[in-house]
DNA sequence: ACAAATACTGTTTTT
DNA sequence: CAGTATTTGT
């Protein structure tokens, strides 16, 4: 058994594996086995020492991560991980809070908002202390409010640095809280923070579970923030034997509150840790990780750790530059083309961006070559407006305290419930500090509004009742449909007939499916139903796309491929100012995350590495300019193919205030053209052809034409002719 | 009360 | 450019 578990694994995840150590501090570099480790560590603690599983708790931080640990511990181990906690920070401080909601000071059935509803909150807030919107940016004052929650401070504790501003955000905050506990809501960061007040005021509690968590792994550990790592110290006490597995080279999550400082930390708060190193990487070939490591080590804060493999070189990485946002998206798809013809399936090749906009460019370029694509990221299932909208009827029938959900559905469908009305609900509410379900309740049998109103309101909130009424005793799904309707929302979606609609109407659908098939996790098996399918709808926002079967290239933000591996990628926009961004440009520790961003993304490669930019680039409209990045020169350039030549010739210009330099007088293989030749098209004119893909019949030529600029044109269809 | 017209504003993301 | 948010008009 023992060789078992070891057998597969080299020295030092062996050690990591079958140490004796109390704590593990395991530095896991990309590609280097990390989860491996994590699981058979915990199959290891259950065949070789004996320990329960009722005392392992396993901490992630996305639920993809969480459900693979589980998935491959119960195919270790052949049997079901039952009494194991295994799931995110955010997901075990929800199981907490569920089971002692009392004592965390909160309502039993507590609403989860989203950081959409949380803003709307915020919005609501701020109006009602008079505070404009264009003077402090509702965004800001969520961000302060986050910020401060993930580092464990209440707004009686934020230091108002004697700025107006400041002054104003903390009483934004204070107003904030006191709208969440009337309304029986929690968000993310309050889940965390909540928990943390929890096991430090309530000893029974914290000992409670530092009696059951004997052995704490977690994983990423370099994306943990403030509250978080409180969150462990609390948990592991003295007893507890903890492992963490994280890569301070991965941290890319700073500007979301994660302090790489806590992998620094660790080692101090935790006596008897032994360090282990994993540096042998089994994904890429040398080329790439040369390259990947030679950009890391321009970082100075760095623990110290290169990768080495054993894999042979492989090709170099592959440098374009494109003239522009288009010829660079039409280079990658020609490239993803010519891989797929030689045996590489589409899923298998991933375009890596740095921001969501840049991913429609390649979306049209995939689209005109028939290529199936998927994009990552974006809206996911349960934040389109019309799941949102048919959840919150059912956020009120759960709690009709719930104020999110009460302002997002009390005028829509629109029934007559305006603006007016409801800033009397508001002004009540807060005047009498009740929720607004109550106020609007109020409001009705002091008979103070106008008829038309007054029936309108009286309306809703029979409506609501009624629909609570009925639908208790129907199964999920019954309700879920019986609310779509009654509400009148299918009504007024499909009152507007267009695509949008009919997708909303489909998307409606898939929401009752969904209920259908929902089977609530262990960890919500304690509650109702109907608030089991709410907590996990808002804790797990649900995948963008259904169709992932079929094989397409994968396109996602360089953040969201973090974990991920392909065998060919292709990095978009690799320019100054838009990677590294021009946001962090001008800090040290701004630059240095995108530049850890930068490994991640060239790291996620096994065989082939491309990294694209353009020269020009339609940024919200404007042209703009980009130098190639900082990150593509700090690549050694033996490691580097560059695919243009570069030759000096002047190009004629279409706006005449830019010379660009351009190769010529290379022969188009198969063809009578060369570059930077001039030639005529019927119907365009006059242009002169600035690069090439391919050759003969089946290449493709960019042209520059005089009276339209810039066009690429396959050269079997366009007639073109020299120009004398 | 609601629809249409105009002004504005743009990283990265999980939970 | 494109999506949202607010203002304007009926």
């Amino acid at each position: 058994m023992t060789t078992d578990l070891l057998s597969e694994l080299n020295p030092e995840q062996q050690q990591a594996v079958s140490a004796p150590e109390k704590h593990l501090l395991i530095l896991a570099g990309a590609g280097s086995g990390k989860t491996r480790v994590l699981v058979h560590r915990i199959a290891w603690l259950i065949e070789q020492e004996r320990i329960s599983p009722y005392g392992v708790l396993a901490v992630t931080f996305t639920n993809k991560a969480a459900h693979e640990m589980r998935h491959r511990v119960e195919a270790m181990l052949g049997m079901p991980t039952q009494g194991m906690w295994i799931g995110t920070f955010h997901g075990i401080a929800h199981r907490i809070l569920r089971t002692h909601w009392q004592e965390a000071g909160l309502v039993q059935n507590f609403q989860i908002l989203d950081s959409d509803d949380q803003l709307r909150v915020i919005k609501r807030v701020m109006r009602e202390l008079h505070v404009d919107e264009k003077e402090l940016a509702p965004r800001l004052a969520q961000w302060f409010i986050n910020q401060n929650k993930d580092e464990g401070v209440r707004s009686q504790h934020c230091d108002d640095k004697g700025q107006s501003e400041h002054q104003w955000l903390r009483k934004i905050y204070e107003e904030y809280e006191i709208a969440c506990q009337t309304g029986g809501m929690i968000d993310f960061a309050e889940m965390l923070l909540r928990v943390h007040e929890l096991l430090r005021d309530q000893p029974q509690v914290l000992q409670h579970f530092q009696q059951r968590f004997q052995f704490i792994l977690v994983d990423e550990f370099q994306d943990t923030n403030t509250i978080q790592y409180a969150w462990l110290k609390q948990l592991a006490s003295d007893n507890a034997t903890v492992m963490i597995v994280g890569d301070d080279d991965q941290s890319i999550y700073g500007w979301r509150g994660a302090k790489i400082e806590n992998i620094h930390r660790f080692s101090k708060d935790f006596p008897d840790t032994r360090v282990i190193r994993l540096e042998q990487n089994y994904r890429s070939t040398s080329t790439i990780l040369e390259a990947a490591n030679a950009v890391i080590q321009n970082n100075d804060s760095r623990m110290g750790k290169e990768l080495w493999t054993e894999s042979e070189k492989g090709d170099p990485i592959s440098v374009y530059r494109a003239f522009n946002e288009m010829d660079e998206a039409r280079f990658i798809v020609d490239q993803i083309d010519s891989h797929h013809r030689l045996g590489t399936n589409y899923r298998e090749q991933a375009i890596l961006y740095r921001s969501n906009a840049q991913s429609r460019v390649f979306e049209e370029a995939l689209l005109r070559a028939r290529i199936p694509y998927r994009v990552y990221g974006g809206m996911r299932f349960y934040e389109r407006a019309e799941i949102k909208d048919a959840m919150g009827y059912l956020r009120l029938i759960s709690s009709r305290d719930d104020d999110s959900a009460f302002e997002r559905v009390v005028n829509n469908p629109p029934r007559g419930i305006g603006e007016k009305t409801i800033s009397e609900i508001r002004s009540h509410a807060r005047g009498q500090r009740i929720p607004l379900w109550k106020a609007a309740q109020a409001l009705v049998s002091d008979k103070v509004l106008t008829m038309r109103a007054n029936n309108a309101l009286v309306e809703f909130l029979t409506l609501i009742d009624n629909m609570a009424e009925h639908t208790n005793t129907l199964e999920l799904h019954e309700q879920m449909d019986h609310v779509i309707h009654q509400s009148g929302l299918w009504k007024y979606i499909s009152k507007t007939r267009s695509e949008k609609s009919k997708s909303r109407l489909e998307n409606l659908e898939e929401l009752v499916t969904a209920a259908k098939t929902f089977v609530p996790g262990d960890q919500l098996s304690e509650l109702p139903k109907l608030s089991a399918f709410l907590s996990h709808a808002a804790l797990e926002a649900g995948e963008g796309q259904a169709n992932q079967s079929e094989d397409g290239v994968q396109l996602m933000t360089l953040h969201s491929a973090k974990g991920l591996e392909f065998p060919v990628v292709y990095l978009g926009g690799v320019e100054e100012g838009l990677f590294p961004s021009l946001r962090s440009i001008d800090s040290p520790e701004g630059l240095e995350e995108e530049r850890r961003l930068c490994y991640v993304g060239m790291t996620r490669a096994m065989q082939k590495l491309y990294m694209c930019h353009a020269e020009v680039r339609r940024i919200h409209g404007r042209e703009q300019y980009h130098r190639a990045s900082r990150f593509i020169k700090e690549i050694p350039k033996e490691l580097v193919a560059a695919v243009r030549l570069q030759t000096k010739v002047m190009r004629p210009q279409q706006s005449s205030s830019r010379a660009t330099q351009l190769s010529t007088g290379i022969n188009i293989p198969d063809t009578p053209f060369k570059l930077g030749q001039r030639v005529t098209h019927k119907k365009y004119g006059e242009g002169v052809i600035l690069n090439f893909q391919g050759h003969g019949e089946h290449g493709s030529v960019l042209i520059n034409f005089n009276s339209c600029g810039e066009k690429l044109m396959n050269l079997a269809y366009a007639k073109l002719e020299a120009c004398v």
